[in-house]
Formats: C-alpha cells, sequence, structure tokens
DNA sequence: TTTCCTGCAAATAATTTGCAGAACT
DNA sequence: AGTTCTGCAAATTATTTGCAGGAAA
C-alpha cells in the first residue's frame, strides 16, 4: 500500500516526469537540472535566469548562471518551459503548460497575466484576414493598467 | 511667387517642423538631428539605431552611434518617435504618427505592420473588463505568418 | 560666452560561447 | 569508457554614461 502510493507519486510528480523527457532524449539527469525544475514547477511565474539561479544555489552554491541559461534553453526545445520578453530588462521563463497572455503596465512595471479568452478575437481576425496565426506565449501587450490610470487622473 | 511657394515648402517639410520643436524645447539643431530626422522621415519604418547611424555616416562620417542613441531618446521624448522590441536583436525606431501593431513572424523574422483596428476589440475588452489602456505603440504579437505557415505544412 | 552637444572610450546588462575537467550512463 | 554537462572566463550584443573638447545660441 506504501509501496503504491510511493510509485504513484513518483510517477505524478512533474519535476520526474520532465526529469523522464530529458533521459527520453538522451540527455542527463543532473543536480542543476533537478532543482531547476524544482524552482520552475514550485514557485510563480515570470522568474529570470539570475533570479532561477539565485534560488538554486541556495540549495547548490555551485551552479553557474550560465548553467541554467543552457538548461532553461534546453527545456525550452522540449517544450517545457517558454521564455518572454517584457520590454525592457531580461527575459522571464514559465512553464509551457502555464500559457497566457501578460499586460505589462508601462507606468509600475507590474505584469499582470493575460485572463483567458482575452486574444480570441484577436487570434480569429489575424487568422482569418491576414493569415498570421499568433502565437499566444509569447505575448506581451503594453499599456497602462487601471491603478496607475486612476492615478494618473488625481 | 516663388517666395511663398518656398515659405510654403519650408513650413510644411516635416524635418523643420521637428527641428522646430526642438528649438521650442531649447535644444540645439544640429547636423546630427537634421539628418536623423531626415532619415526617419525619408524611409520606412522599423529601424534601428545602428541602422539609422550607418545611413548619417554616409553623409556626416563622423556622427557616432552613441549620438543616434541620444537623439533618438529626446525625440522620444518629445513624442516624435516610438522604439519597438520586436523579440530578439535590437529595438526598432519609427515616427509615432506612423503608430500601429506590429506582427512579427517566429519563423522568418518578417515583421509586418498590423492594420488599422486589429485590435480595437482587445482594446476595448481589456478596457471595460481589466481596467487596462493597451498602448498600440509598443506592440508586438507574435506568431507564425501566412507564408511560413503553407511552407510548415509541405 | 554660456550652455548644450558630440566623439570617444569605457561601463553596463543580458546572454552566449570555448574550453578543459567533472559527472552521468 | 564515452559522452554529455558544467564552471569559469572571455566574447557578444545592445545600450548607456563620463568626460573633455567643439559647436550653437
Amino acid at each position: 500500500m506504501v509501496r503504491l502510493a510511493e510509485a504513484a507519486a513518483v510517477v505524478s510528480d512533474p519535476v520526474e516526469e520532465v526529469l523522464e523527457l530529458f533521459r527520453a532524449h538522451g540527455d542527463r539527469i543532473t543536480t542543476s537540472r533537478r532543482l531547476l525544475l524544482r524552482c520552475l514547477f514550485g514557485s510563480a511565474a515570470h522568474r529570470t535566469a539570475e533570479d532561477l539561479t539565485a534560488e538554486i544555489q541556495g540549495l547548490a552554491p555551485d551552479v553557474h548562471l550560465s548553467t541554467t541559461y543552457r538548461n532553461l534553453e534546453e527545456l525550452e526545445r522540449l517544450g517545457v518551459v517558454v521564455h518572454v520578453h517584457l520590454g525592457h530588462g531580461p527575459a522571464v521563463y514559465h512553464l509551457a503548460s502555464e500559457t497566457h497572455g501578460h499586460l505589462v503596465c508601462e507606468a509600475c512595471g507590474t505584469v499582470a497575466e493575460a485572463p483567458e479568452g482575452l486574444f480570441d478575437v484577436l487570434a480569429r481576425d489575424a487568422r482569418r484576414h491576414h493569415g498570421f496565426t499568433i502565437d499566444q506565449r509569447h505575448f506581451a501587450v503594453f499599456g497602462v493598467c487601471g491603478n496607475c490610470d486612476v492615478a494618473a487622473s488625481l
């Protein structure tokens, strides 16, 4: 019973699942990769490479920023993560499964996740009228958020 | 008559108009600024700072890239140009008067200008339902263009 | 002449790459 | 043992900044 529960836990652990994917591609399973996945699955989205490296270094101080870049690159190739450029500053990474558009406030810098469906009409129009298939994953829309809008009118 | 025509030509020259704007702000009128404006008004949009500098250097070889960056910054402050980050690579600049969204093909890198109105529904929804005012100027949408879509299905 | 502008060199920021040794399989 | 990964340093790319001399008002 305990054994079965453990087996189920292992199989359903997303970190292990992706490590399995690595293995299937002839990639090796290493500490830096395991920790990176733990960070990605265990925290909010919109994380920078530097950010993630800092967290990893809490547990494995020798892991280098360039290794994180290389691992993120490989994860992107495998379709596990995507990265987005939100205007200035470094790219942010998040799980491909948590795909969403981004609303970036130019005034306060806040990045809000765009709700499901917000881009549906745009996506349909772009497709129909211009043959352009929008990739919502790499999607950043700039503007002014409600808070700053109110603040500006005071 | 000739005199009148010349006067009219001068006033309606967009380069001179912006130079006047410079003057009004206590900024000085210099060769590098005049040439930069000539480039911006006399060519297609989506130009990089390096790109523009190269063209300027055809006429004034000593104009430095950093000067172009500084001049573009000032022009942006004056509301004459805007810049957009189209994914990877350097920022591109164009006239604020030629405001438009961008459709960036992730496959071939082509940047198409989004037709007027394409983002209207999105803009309205974002405003109404999320209090977010979209700034179409800094707008890049990623995806796959018609050509590459067709090519991919062969 | 006074202040702004510019060229140049150097600093920054984000990311990538070469290489030799360490680690996975 | 045979590859793949990794740390480290150095290269790249895009942009910014300090400074001292040069130009516009």
